[in-house]
RNA sequence: UGGGGGAUCGUCUAGUGGUAGGACACAAGAUUCUGGAUCUUGCUACCGAGGUUCGAAUCCUUGUCCCCCAGCCA
């Protein structure tokens, strides 16, 4: 976990915490759970709720159970399961021995349906979707008592228990709560606890043809695990009642709480599962880990790291309020924990050919470059030079803007780690009027230093030497959508069209040719990047732009 | 429309009757062999209207706006 000496977080629900502890309202205990449904990838708001119950657990020396809440077979998988644990993990978290699943409890979570048949507060009702849907009344209008209501303790215990034998039809029947048809609280008209589902679970198998509803089973599992603070996302609150209700029923003694905050909006992408998933599989974005995706195997596969999302967790904070999150402060995380341990390294995406005039054919050197230029103890690296280079195309222009410290016509500028270089001349394709490349003289003095005569050379661009560097390629990834909140039903009328780029010419300094993979590096002056997880080879190099550096200059040049 | 929540700098978030603070963003300067990093400085907010109080973001009244709920999803 991280190792920074900031204050633990505080927010309204440690509030609520530290009041528990006071008062001893779990006997001091804390117990938490994260509790994803295994149909999907985890993103960065499960992130921030992952951060929040481990985090809990950890700060108060209480436990975090990871529970699948795989009550719903349909799109529940093995693969879900495995890519949650694998980013938890990744996350730099630990459940220990404590892996849970609702599936687990389907046995005990019937026992207690049965009890509350027995006690007269649960029946078997026969009405179809639509009929449900019509008893079950409108925000302004009572429900109307489902015919099931009525049947006796007998009855419903044996239609129950049939329904779970397999005699009816997917539908059929359901079992359902008896509270209050009349409640201002529409989750509290006789809610489904059961539903007959011929779907092979992908843990039971066949084994079970009726499945519990979420109202019903999650409470109660929170109360099987002994958990304390059930925290959830604010679309649950008006389920709370529920929640409350199944739990005083059956459960004797102390009662786990829940407590919603709000969940998690990012800027410029979207977090809704539904919608994850469309990208997905319509193809839109390259699978659930495609670096755009805001997908925490996304964002690994991009490069950022499990620090930067946990300091963006704590940078944003939990509260009730709604909120869309500056995509902005997640990439300042990544930029804050990259820049101190990143080493550096010099690529070029977009090459220009540069021809040192003055310096012997077939000579070459090398340099001894520092891995990061503020910490010593991350050493150096060689970084050969010789009389043919590539430099980045934006870094030289013919009729330079106001204020263009980079190279152009009468200019000097310091090639990084090297010599100053001065512009003599060009050669251009007579047809395009396209660059060929530049000639120009090196001055062999400022190898170690500044020009002795004093002139001043401010400018400073990167290179790589035509003769040793890689070939590489560069993947650019940009935000997935182009408007701040995606939130509509047109929004992939609003994906990126430039959301990828893919750049195959260019060039990196020798040492990144054996990047590993999933390494990180500073491409100085450009941005970060991250050798791909499945396609970066040795000699062959493929790097992800994880997020590029801050560039003031290019909002000094748009100004103009 | 019934019920449940929420409104504080551009964004996120502190505050719980006593100087409205932090982070990101933004702006200016210093420094720099990365137009990066670092440093310094600045910038902008209590949804409206009444009231209580010596004093209100905070308490009261009232209004406005936003979000969630009518899946056999979670």
């Amino acid at each position: 976990m991280t190792e920074t000496n900031t204050p633990p977080p505080t927010d309204f629900i440690r509030d609520i915490i530290d009041e528990d502890n006071r008062t001893g309202r779990h006997d001091g205990r804390v117990a938490t759970r994260f509790p994803p449904e295994p149909n999907g990838y985890i993103h960065i708001g499960h992130a921030k709720s992952v951060c929040l119950n481990f985090g809990i657990a950890v700060q108060y020396g209480g436990t975090c159970n990871l529970r699948m809440d795989d009550t719903d077979p349909e799109g529940e998988s093995l693969e879900f399961v495995e890519s949650i644990m694998s980013d938890i993990r990744w996350l730099g978290f630990d459940w220990e021995d404590r892996l849970f699943y609702a599936s687990d409890y389907f046995e005990a979570l019937y026992d207690f349906a049965w009890r509350l048949i027995e006690d007269g507060k649960a029946y078997v009702c026969n009405l179809t979707p639509d009929e449900m849907r019509e008893y079950r009344g409108s925000f302004t209008e009572p429900g109307t008592e489902s015919p099931g209501r009525s049947r006796s303790i007998e009855e419903n215990l044996d239609l129950f228990s049939r329904m779970r034998a397999g005699e009816f039809a997917d539908g059929a029947y359901t079992l359902r709560a008896k509270i209050d048809m009349a409640s201002p609280n529409i989750v509290m008209r006789d809610p489904i606890m059961y539903r007959i589902k011929r779907a092979p679970h992908y843990r039971t198998g066949d084994e079970w043809v009726i499945y519990p509803m979420y109202d019903f089973a999650h409470g109660l599992s929170d109360a099987l695990e002994g958990i304390t603070h059930s925290i959830c996302t604010l679309e649950f609150e008006n389920n709370r009642p529920l929640y409350d209700w199944f739990v005083e029923q059956l459960i004797p003694g102390d009662r786990p709480q829940q407590i919603e905050f709000a969940r998690l909006n990012v800027s410029y992408t979207v977090l809704s599962k539904r919608r994850l998933i469309e990208l997905v599989t319509r193809g839109f974005v390259n699978g659930w880990d495609d670096p755009r995706m805001p997908t925490v195997a996304g964002m690994r596969r991009r490069g950022y790291t499990p620090a930067a999302i946990r300091n963006f967790a704590a940078a944003i904070g939990v509260a009730k309020n709604d909120n869309l999150v500056d995509a902005g402060l997640l990439e300042s995380c990544v930029r804050d924990d990259l820049n101190e341990t990143a080493h550096r390294a010099m690529a070029v995406l977009r090459p220009l050919k540069v021809v040192l005039d003055n310096y012997p054919e077939g000579r070459s050197e090398e340099f001894d470059c520092a891995n990061h230029p503020q910490k010593p103890e991350l050493g150096s690296r060689r970084v050969p030079f010789s009389r043919i280079l590539y430099i980045e195309r934006e870094d030289f222009e013919e009729i330079p803007p106001k204020k263009y410290k980079r190279l152009a016509p009468g200019k000097e500028v310091r090639l990084r780690n090297a010599y100053v270089i001065r512009f003599d001349r060009l050669v251009k394709d007579e047809k395009t009027g396209e660059i060929l490349e530049l000639h120009c003289t090196c001055d062999p003095e400022t190898r170690n230093g500044p020009p002795a005569d004093g002139r001043k050379v401010d400018g400073v661009i990167h290179w790589v030497s035509a003769e040793h560097a890689v070939p590489a390629e560069v993947r650019l990834y940009d935000r997935l959508f182009g408007i701040p909140d995606p939130a509509g039903e047109d929004y992939l009328d609003h994906l990126n069209p430039d959301s990828l780029q893919v750049l195959k010419g260019c060039f990196a300094e020798r040492s990144l040719g054996e990047a590993a993979a999933g390494s990180r590096w500073q491409f100085e002056r450009i941005g970060y990047f991250c050798a791909d997880e499945k396609d970066s080879l040795p000699g062959k190099p493929v790097f992800n732009r994880i997020v590029p550096l801050r560039d003031t200059w290019s909002k000094i040049a748009a100004r103009k």
